[in-house]
DNA sequence: ACAGAAATATTGACAGTGTCAAGATGGCGA
DNA sequence: TCGCCATCTTGACACTGTCAATATTTCTGT
C-alpha cells in the first residue's frame, strides 16, 4: 500500500481539472488566453495551486498537448476505419489529419510547437504513438521498404498543408478542399 | 565626462533600430526573449518609446517577420542560381528552404506562425512575393498546368518537413539529410 | 485512536510584461 | 524668432509566472 494517485484530496482531482480547463480555454479563446492563472480560476482554486501539480507552466502545456495527441490519434483511427484497402486507409487518415488541425487549430499548434518541455513522459509517449500509427499505415499500404523515409514524406506533406492552412499562409484564391484532394492523392 | 550620450533625444531611426534589435534578440536568445522592452533597451530608449512607431507589439513582430521573408527570398534565389535546369532549380530551392529554416528557426517560426496581425502591408507583400517566387519556379519546371495546386503541394511538403525538424518532432533515429534528399527528389 | 508527517491549497510578494496617459524635449516650418 | 507637433520619457496599471511562508486537510505509524 504505497501511494496511490491523488484522487481524494482537497479538490479531488485538481490536476485533471486544470488540464481540462486549459483545454477548454485553448479551444474557446486561443493560445493567448491560455494562462496558468486562468486555468486556476476556471478550476476554482487560487493562483498558486497549480504549482504542486505542475512545477512550471510549460509542464501543464505539455500535458494539454498530450491529451491533444490522444484525441488526434483517435481521429486518425476513426478516419482510417472508414476504408478497406490499406492505401485508401492512408489517404483517409490524411483527410482526418487536416480536418482535425482545422477543427482544433490552437491545440494542434501546441502539439506541434516546441514551447513545451521535451522531458514530459506523457507527451513523449503520445508523440511516438502517433508516429507509430502513421508508420504502420504506410507499411500496410506500401510495404516495409524504406517505411521510415516514406512516413516522413507523408507526414511532412500533410503537416505542412495543415500548418499553412491554419496559419493563413495559403493564397486566399486557393480552393483548399481541392488542394487537400491533390495532396492526399499523393500519399 | 563621458556621461554625455549625445543627447539623441530623437533617435534618428528608432523604427529601424527596433526592428534590427528585435531580429538580433530573436536569433540570439529565441522567441521567449523577444520583448518590446528588450528591443527598447537594446535600442537605448525608454520602454514606451516603441509605442510611436508600432501601435502594438504584434506590429513590431510583423515587421521583423517581413525582414525574415526578405532574407528568405534571397536565400531561395541564391540556391536556385546554382543550378541550370528548371527542375534542378526547384529542388535546390527546396534544399535552401530547409537550410534557412534550420539556420534561423525562431525567425522562420515567426514568419509562418499566426501571432502576427494579417493587416501588415509590408508582411502581406513579403508573403505574396515568396509565394510568387515558388509558383514561378514550379511553372518553369513543370509548365503552367495546375501550377497553383502543384505549388501548394511543394510548399506543404517542404514547409512540413522544416517545421517538424526545427520543432523536434521527427524521430531521433531519422537521418535528416537523407530524408531531405528524398523529399526534394519528390518535388 | 490519535499525534505527527505529508500532501494540498492560500496568501502575499516580486520582477517582468504590454499598454496607456501626461509631461518633457527638440526639430522644423510659419 | 516662435510655436507646433512628432518624438521620447516617466509613471502608472493590470496582467503574468514563480517563489516563500502559512494554513488546512488527508494519510500513516504506533
Amino acid at each position: 500500500m504505497k501511494k496511490k494517485p491523488p484522487k481524494n484530496y482537497h479538490h479531488g482531482d485538481l490536476r485533471g481539472a486544470l488540464i481540462k480547463a486549459g483545454r477548454e480555454i485553448l479551444e474557446k479563446d486561443g493560445a493567448a488566453a491560455l494562462t496558468l492563472r486562468a486555468c486556476a480560476r476556471k478550476a476554482g482554486v487560487s493562483h498558486a495551486a497549480p504549482q504542486h501539480h505542475f512545477p512550471t507552466a510549460a509542464d501543464l502545456l505539455a500535458e494539454i498537448a498530450a491529451t491533444g495527441y490522444e484525441d488526434f490519434h483517435q481521429a486518425l483511427d476513426d478516419g482510417a476505419a472508414k476504408e478497406e484497402a490499406a492505401a485508401a486507409k492512408l489517404q483517409a487518415m490524411g483527410r482526418s489529419y487536416v480536418t482535425f488541425a482545422k477543427a482544433h487549430p490552437a491545440v494542434y499548434k501546441l502539439m506541434f510547437g516546441a514551447e513545451t518541455p521535451p522531458k514530459s513522459e506523457h507527451l513523449q509517449h503520445a508523440m511516438s504513438a502517433a508516429w507509430n500509427q502513421l508508420t504502420s499505415a504506410v507499411t500496410a499500404a506500401y510495404g516495409p521498404d524504406e517505411a521510415q523515409l516514406r512516413a516522413v514524406s507523408t507526414w511532412s506533406l500533410v503537416h505542412g498543408f495543415a500548418m499553412l492552412a491554419i496559419n493563413h499562409r495559403l493564397p486566399p484564391s486557393l480552393d483548399q478542399a481541392r488542394a487537400l484532394e491533390t495532396i492526399t492523392s499523393r500519399l
